[in-house]
DNA sequence: GGAAAAAATAACCTAATGGTTAAATAACCG
DNA sequence: CGGTTATTTAACCATTAGGTTATTTTTTCC
């Protein structure tokens, strides 16, 4: 009995292959084929399912153009993910620190850069 | 052909029964069984399975003490999540408005809406 | 040592996810 | 109009998620 999650903020961001497509739109607007084209891995339906999530979630706009569809990230459907995530943030008196600390290892990771 | 997803904090935080269980434990550390106690539509076991990909994401830290299991949030688990959110927060000029806005009408929907 | 308690794991089942290909919808263009 | 282009939807399939019951593991207590 799972409960229905279509729609769902984190449900949506839950997919890697969603979340690349809100990183690829925040470059800015693309058409529905060029954001499939991107993702040559998948093919133009399964791009076009998940850009259905999105739009169910929020996360994205769409703009009607002739035959095309351009999409738009759209922020503020993250707004129900950001308040609970400062939840957490709040009461983590370290939350700087510990992110600093992950920020930090991440770096180095990526070879040493002096900040 | 799909990512092996365990031990990623998007897919643990994805489950609303997690999330419940993340919550529950922003009140303080508790035993397995107490946190399997408050799901009562759940069995202790699909419970204890919740709280292993909860710790496999890194989202709590167990501490053992005879058979039972004290399972403790640990927020820096969320830094990854928090960086994500914090990216599209800054392209988002207008961010304080829209949580602004979201919050309000949730104040607005617990309140009989006129309309 | 054996029963009891606490929790995790195993085995199993159903439904949903995410992928595919094929078909349906729209809108433009000659 | 007929064809082409852009995209969504439908139908189908394999795998995973999340639930259950049954079992195992670990530790305490008599």
């Amino acid at each position: 009995m799972r409960t229905i999650v279509t729609k769902d903020v984190f449900f949506a961001i839950s997919d890697p292959t969603r979340r690349a497509v809100l990183d690829l739109l925040t470059g800015g607007s693309r058409k529905a084929g060029d954001i499939a084209a991107r993702f040559s891995h998948l093919t133009q339906p399964g791009v076009s399912r998940h850009l259905r999530v999105l739009r169910d979630a929020g996360l994205v706009n769409v703009q009607v153009n002739a035959q095309q569809r351009i999409y738009k990230l759209n922020p503020e459907g993250l707004a129900e993910l950001y308040e609970w995530v400062a939840k957490y943030q709040a009461m983590w008196p370290e939350t700087l620190d510990a992110l600093e600390g992950y920020l930090n290892a991440k770096v180095r990771a990526k070879r040493k850069r002096p900040r």
